[in-house]
DNA sequence: CAAAGTTCCTGCGAGC
DNA sequence: TGCTCGCAGGAACTTT
């Protein structure tokens, strides 16, 4: 699920217990994830404070301040499919290395990383799939990181816009669904915003991307107006996050899965909710991913 | 069976 | 014709 949208909810949850505090002790329960932990990996963590918390794309990008000069690093962060967080409330318990327990006794099976914060709370990692991953990266070097290197715009800041859009898309011969998965294209967007996105726009999935765009590579109306609902698709679903966040930290201290209401995704058969419009949601699959979407008003 | 993500590999077509 | 290069599409990873 950690879509653009999720990956900022988690931020806005840890941000609180994370940002301006020293993390006394953190633990790995295993080597790897989907790529091994870095050597040493809690050691070199241990007795750092956290700097800002950030996301970049799908990731989150946390300040470690550094050890007398040391080179600054980063600690990068990515929930995969199936990767969440949760805050464990302070216990009690002795804030030293040594009496750090990850909050063993609600320890569960798939919680493979966790930071106990000064002031006692700890942030607990699980991740079924183990599809995330945990980098620590030289902060000078970030953006030239091959994870980070092809990265597209953000789509909520301002080098998103029909402009660029029209440029990645130009030329490209593929369907805008593919095209908008690209996250050179767009960063942040996967499968659920893509659909939504598309659905919200009328545009069909199977559209070629170089269709949106004149033959010059300038963007046409319909690029424009796609750029203004990618945006407000991913808005609307982070302030649902936000809210959400509120309540789950009320029930289990769980950030990471919120269940947004979709308009086309996971709908197949139901009725279509675009404005006048009588369709019925189908599925289709592309490149292996399911695609919902209308096929009476996306054109 | 299908799943929200990303990397890696293969195969194809364009261009030299 | 033959060889690269880049792009597009699919498999793979793993667990529930």
């Amino acid at each position: 699920m950690p879509e653009l949208p999720e990956v900022e909810t988690v931020r806005r949850g840890l941000a609180p217990v994370m940002e301006g505090r020293r993390i006394l002790a953190a633990v790995a329960r295993r080597p790897d994830l989907r790529w091994p932990l870095p050597e040493r990996f809690a050691e070199r963590l241990t007795g750092r404070r956290i700097g800002r918390l950030g996301r970049r794309a799908k990731y989150l990008v946390a300040d470690i301040e550094p050890e007398d000069g040391a080179a600054p690093e980063v600690l990068v962060m990515h929930l995969g499919m199936s990767g969440s967080f949760r805050i464990e409330p302070d216990e009690g318990v002795p804030s030293t290395p040594g009496d750090f327990v990850m909050a063993r006794s609600k320890a569960s099976a798939h919680d493979h990383v966790a930071f106990r914060m000064e002031g006692g709370i700890e942030v607990v990692y699980n991740d079924p799939r183990r599809f995330g991953a945990m980098l620590l990266v030289p902060r000078a070097s970030l953006e030239e990181h091959p994870l980070f290197r092809d990265i597209g715009p953000e789509p909520l800041g301002t080098d998103f816009n029909a402009e660029g859009l029209a440029r990645a898309l130009a030329g490209r011969r593929t369907p805008i669904k593919a095209a908008l998965l690209d996250q050179k294209v767009v960063a942040g967007l996967g499968n659920i915003y893509v659909c939504e996105a598309l659905h919200r726009a009328g545009l069909s999935p199977e559209r070629q991307a170089a269709s949106l765009v004149t033959a010059a590579g300038k963007p046409t109306a319909a690029t424009r107006r796609l750029v203004d609902i990618v945006r407000d698709v991913l808005e609307e679903a982070i302030a649902a996050g936000g809210s959400t966040l509120r309540d789950h930290a009320q029930v289990d201290g769980t950030l990471g899965y919120f269940q947004h209401t979709f308009r086309a995704y996971d709908r197949e058969g139901e009725a279509c909710l675009n404005p006048g419009c009588r369709g019925t949601i189908a599925r289709l699959v592309q490149s292996g991913r399911s695609t919902f979407y209308c096929a009476t008003c996306q054109r």
